[in-house]
DNA sequence: GGCAAACACGAGTGATCACTCGCGTTTCAC
DNA sequence: GTGAAACGCGAGTGATCACTCGTGTTTGCC
């Protein structure tokens, strides 16, 4: 009844100095995370390599579940951000190879540079929060995947296009954990080709409603 | 100097009793482990879990790091065990459908019977004894599936052979999640089936020294 | 310059966890 | 039967963790 703002009950104003600390928690809380996951990292532990006072971990925070949470929502924006960019019509018009490519890459990227995305998403530890929005980006990735599916093969059943969809996109994170495991280099370029190959020899028979047999 | 047996620092004689309380106190702990991840549970939740007191859980296990040490050590001899059974030198005669069976079903029936292998295997929360086991256990299937391949495709060269080797278990790993995550029955079926296609339409472009086109 | 609010601190608090200890019970060799 | 040792218990202990609070500092607006 006494406030006239009814969707914000914490008109809480940060400073510049204030969204920097964030920013600032958030890497920190990436880091720890990353190196020990979620369970076994301590807000102190946060607070510590972020180079501040526990206290002012919980001036930005309500609790430990909040940064997962917050930092997930990050990463999560950015990856819907690149999917946009990815699954985009044009792209479906490529042949199979350009658009494993086009799909493939960018993905790759994006967990090479964040790797704690896999760590929170993968990791059955994580709050329930995060698993409900992994969940849903899981379900919207397969949904794009089936998308593409269809249009290369039209003719295939629903039930075998989720199960195909479902597997190119198992296939791909597992592919993922070992591209990450390679060090950096040409060690890791010639992982991500394989990975592309073994998609291609996946995923081609599928077009091949009337192809000529393949040449030698 | 005062001890006759150099190899027993701790000759603790077991009754029957206690071997049957330590299998109880394990199958407890695959349950919370399974549930929780290692971290998250505690011993006295596994001492609940087997309806039997903190103490007595360690008297038979000098800390909850050992309580994963030797579940884990023992699901890694079953599975050592089932790896005798399958890479026999006749399985190696086998057409690749075949080979694929026989390598393939064995180990998804073991992670479906024992899901806590995977949740100890997998996660980076686990205490280091743990990893180290599973490194070990990885390398050496690496070096079997190396064999295998060496054997269908003897003119790839070695460091080929290495990537398709890591390439093809890493896929298997993949589908492997999808494989549990699927409800018992011909879903889960009809999952390891497509996860023997794409291994087989992966694999079977190596064999094609002199094959001709493939039948339409 | 002055004031209110955001920022920053770090010792402190209650809860929880891994693990212990003292004592009673059961098992087994003799 | 008897004694020693394995078994079993559950309240207790010290450490650690998530989180708070009282106090002091910096910032932005007038």
């Amino acid at each position: 009844m006494s406030e006239d703002r009814s969707e914000e009950p914490k008109p809480r104003r940060r400073q510049a100095r204030g969204e920097r600390r964030i920013a600032q928690l958030l890497q920190a809380a990436a880091s720890v995370f990353c190196a020990n996951g979620y369970t076994a990292s301590s807000t102190n532990a946060i607070a510590r390599e972020a180079h501040v006072s526990p206290g002012t971990l919980y001036q930005y925070f309500p609790n430990k579940e909040a940064i997962a949470i917050e930092l997930g929502e990050r990463l999560l924006h950015e990856m819907r951000e690149a999917h946009g960019q990815v699954f985009v019509p044009e792209n479906l018009a490529l042949p199979l190879p350009r658009l494993l490519d086009a799909v493939v890459d960018p993905m790759i990227e994006f967990n090479c540079a964040n790797p704690v995305f896999l760590a929170l998403m993968h990791g059955s530890e994580v709050p329930g929060r995060i698993a409900e929005e992994h969940d849903a980006l899981h379900a919207s990735l397969l949904a794009r995947v089936q998308e593409v599916i269809a249009h290369y093969a039209p003719g295939l059943p629903a039930p075998d296009r989720a199960r195909v969809a479902d597997m190119t996109f198992a296939t791909f994170k597992g592919g993922l954990d070992l591209v990450l495991a390679a060090p950096e280099g040409p060690e890791r370029d010639a992982t991500i080709a394989e990975l592309k190959t073994l998609l291609l020899r996946y995923l081609a028979p599928l077009t091949e409603e009337a192809a000529p047999a393949p040449p030698r």
